[in-house]
DNA sequence: GCAAAAGTGTTTAGCTTACACCCATGA
DNA sequence: TCATGGGTGTAAGCTAAACACTTTTGC
């Protein structure tokens, strides 16, 4: 069979961007890096990278993933069952002038990882940081201000934040994937602040106890406790093989 | 602002296919065309084609769609009211083999259409038919059989077309989106069978209609009245603009 | 009349909610 | 002792599941 003639169909290019949000001192909070070379120069971008020839695209997120933060990624189609972030893909965005240097078009990852320090830069980003998702997107209304983190996201990178965190706050709704943000062994008040700072409520800590611990498979004891939040001591939980949560978490109505 | 140099990244092909699902004669159908040139010529695969240079990704879905069923697409971005099926992007596969003859990134699309004449075949299509999504997947175990529809689907459309119809057989348990399922008027009852035919299951019918006219704005009733079931003259309704259902409709366990 | 599909009423079981209450630790 | 978070008990209210029953048509 002989190869396509490069002339019939018109030259993309392909990249991976990545939505990865952490839960720090009660906030939600994504990964943003500096733009260190046009376009938008000196502007907040989401973390990603070009495709590369012979690489699947899960693989490149896996791959700017651990170069943008050494994490280690946990596909869920992935074989091997080590701790790590969970990765998923997104949407994709390809707009023709979305970037406006040439077609390219991206395909948006989510990741959700547990508490981290800072973050390490790499690549052509000047710096990288945790921010609220909040300080990130509130830019992008009407008033753009300029500053430090005044100026909105270059590309569209906000609307896919904005898509990235609305998967995740709906996601964990009916799975057990809100364990994504804790660390390997964690309690259920841990577990309930998470909930609390991705949907920005407050839950009562009694019946959230009842409701994850009566889900089978869920949770999995530890056998171990922790007073690292204070008062009394706190059973340890790892996730369960649980992935679906049935009934769902019931998010409060705003 | 100079353009790129494109030896610094690698050319891909971009391609959108379509997992066109509708409800035929109590079951969960999907349009499959015939290939008509190789690689898998003579094989069924789900229609699609090559992204335009300067065409948004959604918009040469819906440009395929038309093409191939003359259908109107109704994405949920877009401004016109009108009524039409309903479009929305699923995922993309880009596996670096997944076509032998050059890196092709496929951005699937969903879309869910009322039940339809035969399709028109378009293209490089040699034909096109709706099959039920079980004839289609289920070649694809270890037994691959020769025949008409006896082989499997060309690609990876088995995957793309499995994973379509996971996400319609989900999203219509909380929203209203099964309403893309029926014509413009219908009752409650035909509602109920695409709830049937899409997750295979029996839905007892009183619980159901208390469920769906009990829900505010998803269910607005007409006016009039149709006995094309038979039987007592049924109500004809129209989907409301509520498109999250909320308690959802729940699906019995299997 | 009879079959068939559309609707309504009622009971029961399970789940969420709200909140009273107790437990175990550090300071 | 007290503050703090962990965890249990319980009653009220809502919802879904199951199913008896009535309504309105075509044949």
């Amino acid at each position: 069979m002989p190869p396509y003639d490069p002339s019939a169909f018109p030259p993309f290019a392909v990249t991976v961007d990545l939505v990865v949000l952490t839960v720090r001192r009660h906030a939600l909070c994504a990964l943003a890096v500096r733009r260190g070379e046009p376009p938008f120069q000196g502007r907040w971008a989401l973390p990603g990278g070009f495709v590369r020839a012979d690489e699947d695209l899960g693989d490149a997120a896996a791959r700017e993933l651990a170069e943008e933060t050494g994490l280690h990624a946990q596909s869920p189609e992935g074989p091997s069952p080590t701790y790590g972030a969970h990765l998923e893909q997104l949407a994709t965005y390809g707009d023709p002038k979305r970037d406006p240097r040439m077609r390219v078009v991206s395909v948006a990852h989510l990741v959700l990882a547990p508490d981290l320090p800072a973050p390490t830069a790499g690549g052509d980003a000047h710096s990288a940081r945790w921010a609220p998702v909040e300080t990130l997107l509130e830019q992008d209304d009407s008033r753009v201000r300029e500053g430090e983190m005044g100026a909105p996201l270059a590309f569209d990178h906000a609307k896919i934040l904005s898509d990235g965190v609305e998967r995740a706050r709906s996601k964990i709704e009916y799975s057990s994937l809100a364990t994504a943000f804790c660390p390997r062994e964690f309690t259920v008040g841990e577990l309930r602040r998470v909930y609390e700072a991705v949907w920005g409520v407050a839950l009562d800590p009694r019946n959230f106890h009842r409701k994850v611990t009566g889900t089978p498979g869920f949770l999995v004891p530890t056998g171990g406790t922790t007073t690292r939040q204070g008062g009394r001591p706190a059973q340890l939980f790892r996730a369960g093989g649980a992935t679906l949560l049935n009934p769902p978490m019931l998010r409060p109505e705003v």
